[in-house]
RNA sequence: UGGGGCGUAGCCAAGUGGUAAGGCAUCGGGUUUUGAUCCCGUGUACCGCAGGUUCGAAUCCUGCCGCCCCAGCCA
C-alpha cells in the first residue's frame, strides 16, 4: 500500500465557514463531523468524497470524525455491508473516533424523544393507511389536507404508539407523525412520519423493535445525541433541512448540530446509484460487487487503485455546491500518478512473438541487472535472464512501416528493453504464411551503450526470455460501460450501455521470472503496457494472476500511425 | 403552475465591490534504453442573459433563461 498521504488540498466553502465559525466561537470550536451509510450495499467512489470529507474536515480543524451506520430499515441492510464498508473505511487510510456507531444504538432515546413530542402536542398517531396519507399529502400544486387524527389527545396517540412498539397493529395500519404543516410549500414538512410499523428483524437489534424511526427522525437527533456539529450530506437532502432545524427546535437535546450539503460526485462512464450497482451484482453482468470493474471501492481495490490515489482524486475534484460530471480520465490519473511513483517496473508480454537471436549461443544465459524503477534508486534492481529465444510483444514488429513506426521493422535495429539493441534479418512462417517467428541479431557491444556507428535506434520494445520466463494470467479490464452516462435513464438503458469489451482475459502470458513471486495486491508497472495488480484473492506463485489497473498515458496510439 | 438549489474556459473549481487563482484536458517544444515519467511553453473565460446601483460589479439590486432535487410508512 502507498504510504504518500493525500495532500492538504485547497479551500472550500465548508472549511471557510468552519473557519469563521471557529473565530466566532461557535460550538465552542468544536468540530465533530460523521459519515452515516446505510448498510445496505457496497461503498462506492461517490462516497469516498463524503468520507474524504467528513474526515478531512475533522483532521483538518483538529476534530473527530465518527463512524455511524444509518440502520433504521432493516428489511434492506445486512452484516455483510456492515463488514465492508468497515473494511473500505479502513483501507482509504482513515481512523474513526471512538466505537462504530449505529442509529440503532439510540432507539430508546429516540422513542423517549418521540413521546416527548407527542406530549408537547407536536406529534399524533395516524391511523390512516400510507395510501390514504398520500392522497391527503396532496402535491406541489395542491395544499394538503390535515388528517382525520391529528388533534388527538396526546394521552391516546400515548397509548397508541405504546401499542405500536408491543405489536398489537399490523404493518402499514397506523404511523407517528410530526404535526408541522400539511399546507407547506416543503413536502418534508407536510407532517413527516417519525415512526412505522416493520415486523422485521434488526441486523443490531434482533427482534426487539418492531417500530422502526424514520431517517428524518433519526438522523438528526442521534447527530445531537453523539454531539455532532457538523452534519454533513448531500444536496438532495437540502429541503430536508427545515424538517432536521425543527425537530432539533422542539425537542430538548443535549446538542444542536446543523445540517450542510455538498454536491455529490458524479462520474461519467459509470453508475453510483446502490440499487444499479446491486442490480449489476444481482443479474451476474458483473462478478460481485468487487469486480475490478465495478466503481465500488472494493472493485476499485481489486482493480489496484490505491487509497492515496482515491484521496488525491478527491482532493483533485474539490467541493462545491453545483452538481458537476467529473471525467473518469481524471481517476485514471489519480492512480497513474501514484503508481508510477511507487510501483515497480516489470515485463510482461500480452501476445507474444518468437524472436530468435541468431548469433546468440544456443543454450547462453546472461542474467542482466536491471532497474526497479527509471527515476530513483530506491527501488531494489532485478535480475533478467537473456536467452536465445526471446518472446516480444507481436505489434511491435512490422515487416515494412514509416518512419512513425518507432518498433522493430525488418532490416531495422531496435533496443531491446534493459538489454541489446538487435537488427531484425527475417521472418519465419507457418503453412498458412502466418508470421510464427522473427530472426534477428543482436550487437553484444550495446550493453548500456549505444551502438558503435553512433546510430540509436529509435525504439525500445520490451520482452521475456522464452526458456526462463514464467507465464500469467492477465486480465485486461476496460471502462464497464461504453455510455458515457450509462446512469440517466432507467434500468434497460444502463445495460444497453455496457462496454462488452470491459474483460479480455490472457491466458499464459511471459512474465519475467521474479514476478511470480510478487504477492497479492502488489502493484507493478508493466513498461510500456500499463499499471497492474496482483490479484487479491485469485493470485499465487503457482498461477500468477494480474489485473490491469489503468493502461499508461499513449500520446501515440491517440493520432494513430 | 408549489418549494429548494445551481449556472466562472472542454471538465472540475477559487474568488463575497477594485478590475478573473489553480488542477485536469488540449496544443507546441525539450530530456529520455518505457511512444511512460519529467521539464518548459500554450487560453480573447460575452464570469447564463438583460437591465440597474456604483468612480468601479463575477461579486449588490431587479427581471428573465437553463439545469438539478422534492409528492416512500427509503436513505
Amino acid at each position: 500500500m502507498s504510504t504518500q498521504s493525500a495532500p492538504s488540498g485547497g479551500n472550500n466553502f465548508l472549511r471557510n465557514l468552519i473557519r469563521e465559525q471557529i473565530d466566532s466561537g461557535e460550538h465552542q470550536g468544536e468540530v465533530v463531523t460523521r459519515f452515516p451509510p446505510e448498510p445496505n450495499g457496497y461503498l462506492h467512489i461517490g462516497h469516498a468524497k463524503s468520507i474524504c470529507l467528513n474526515f478531512g474536515l475533522a483532521e483538518h480543524f483538529g476534530g473527530r470524525c465518527r463512524l455511524r451506520f444509518d440502520d433504521t430499515n432493516p428489511e434492506k441492510e445486512n452484516q455483510e455491508y456492515i463488514d465492508s464498508i468497515q473494511s473500505d473505511v479502513t483501507w482509504l487510510g482513515f481512523e474513526w473516533d471512538g466505537p462504530v456507531r449505529y442509529a440503532s444504538d439510540y432507539f430508546d432515546d429516540l422513542y423517549a424523544l418521540a413521546q416527548q413530542l407527542i406530549e408537547t402536542g407536536l406529534a399524533y398517531v395516524d391511523e390512516q393507511s400510507s395510501e390514504q396519507a398520500r392522497e391527503n399529502r396532496g402535491d406541489w400544486n395542491t395544499p394538503g389536507t390535515d388528517s382525520p387524527f391529528r388533534d388527538r389527545p396526546p394521552a391516546e396517540s400515548l397509548d397508541l404508539l405504546a401499542r405500536m412498539k408491543a405489536g398489537e397493529f399490523d404493518e402499514g395500519s397506523c404511523s407517528l407523525r410530526a404535526k408541522i404543516d400539511m399546507r407547506a410549500g416543503n413536502m418534508n414538512l407536510r407532517d413527516p412520519v417519525m415512526y412505522r410499523i416493520r415486523k422485521a428483524a434488526h441486523h443490531q437489534t434482533g427482534d426487539k423493535w418492531c417500530i422502526y424511526p424514520s431517517y428524518d427522525f433519526a438522523h438528526g437527533q442521534s447527530d445531537a445525541l453523539e454531539g455532532v456539529t457538523h452534519s454533513i450530506c448531500t444536496l438532495e437532502f437540502e429541503d430536508h433541512r427545515p424538517l432536521y432545524e425543527w425537530f432539533v427546535a422542539n425537542l430538548t437535546l443535549p446538542a444542536s448540530p446543523r445540517q450542510y450539503e455538498f454536491g455529490r460526485l458524479n462520474l461519467n462512464y459509470t453508475v453510483t446509484s446502490k440499487r444499479k450497482l446491486k442490480l449489476l451484482v444481482d443479474e451476474g453482468h458483473v462478478d460481485g460487487w468487487d469486480d475490478p470493474r465495478m466503481p465500488t471501492l472494493a472493485g476499485i481495490r481489486r482493480r489496484g487503485y490505491t487509497p492515496a490515489a482515491i484521496r488525491n482524486f478527491c482532493d483533485t475534484i474539490g467541493v462545491s455546491r453545483s452538481d458537476g460530471v467529473i471525467d473518469a480520465g481524471l481517476l485514471e490519473n489519480a492512480v497513474r500518478d501514484d503508481l508510477n511513483e511507487h510501483a515497480p517496473r516489470a515485463m510482461c508480454v500480452l501476445d507474444p512473438l518468437k524472436l530468435v537471436i541468431t548469433n546468440y549461443p544456443e543454450d547462453g544465459v546472461e542474467w542482466l541487472a536491471a532497474p526497479g524503477h527509471p527515476n530513483s534508486d530506491a527501488f531494489e534492481s532485478r535480475q533478467l535472464p537473456f536467452t536465445r529465444e526471446l518472446w516480444i510483444e507481436a505489434e511491435d514488429f512490422r515487416e515494412e512501416a514509416n518512419k512513425k513506426y518507432k518498433r522493430l521493422v525488418l532490416g531495422k535495429r531496435v533496443r531491446l528493453r534493459n538489454a541489446y539493441v538487435i537488427e531484425a534479418e527475417d521472418v519465419v512462417r507457418d503453412e498458412a504464411g502466418e508470421i510464427v517467428a522473427v530472426h534477428c541479431r543482436y550487437d553484444p557491444d550495446t550493453l548500456g551503450d549505444n551502438p558503435a556507428d553512433g546510430i540509436k535506434p529509435k525504439g525500445v520494445i520490451h520482452w521475456v526470455s522464452a526458456t526462463h520466463g514464467r507465464t500469467a494470467t492477465v486480465r485486461l479490464y476496460d471502462r464497464l460501460f461504453a455510455d458515457e452516462n450509462p446512469g440517466r435513464g432507467d434500468v434497460g438503458e444502463m445495460l444497453a450501455g455496457l462496454n462488452p469489451a470491459s474483460l479480455d482475459v490472457r491466458e499464459n502470458c511471459p512474465i519475467e521470472p521474479g514476478l511470480a513471486s510478487a504477492r497479492p495486491e502488489d502493484r507493478f508497472q508493466f513498461e510500456r503496457i500499463g499499471y497492474f495488480v496482483a490479484d487479491r484473492y485469485d493470485h499465487g506463485p503457482n498461477h500468477p494472476v494480474f489485473n490491469r489497473t489503468v493502461a499508461l498515458r499513449d500520446t501515440w496510439g491517440k493520432s494513430g500511425d
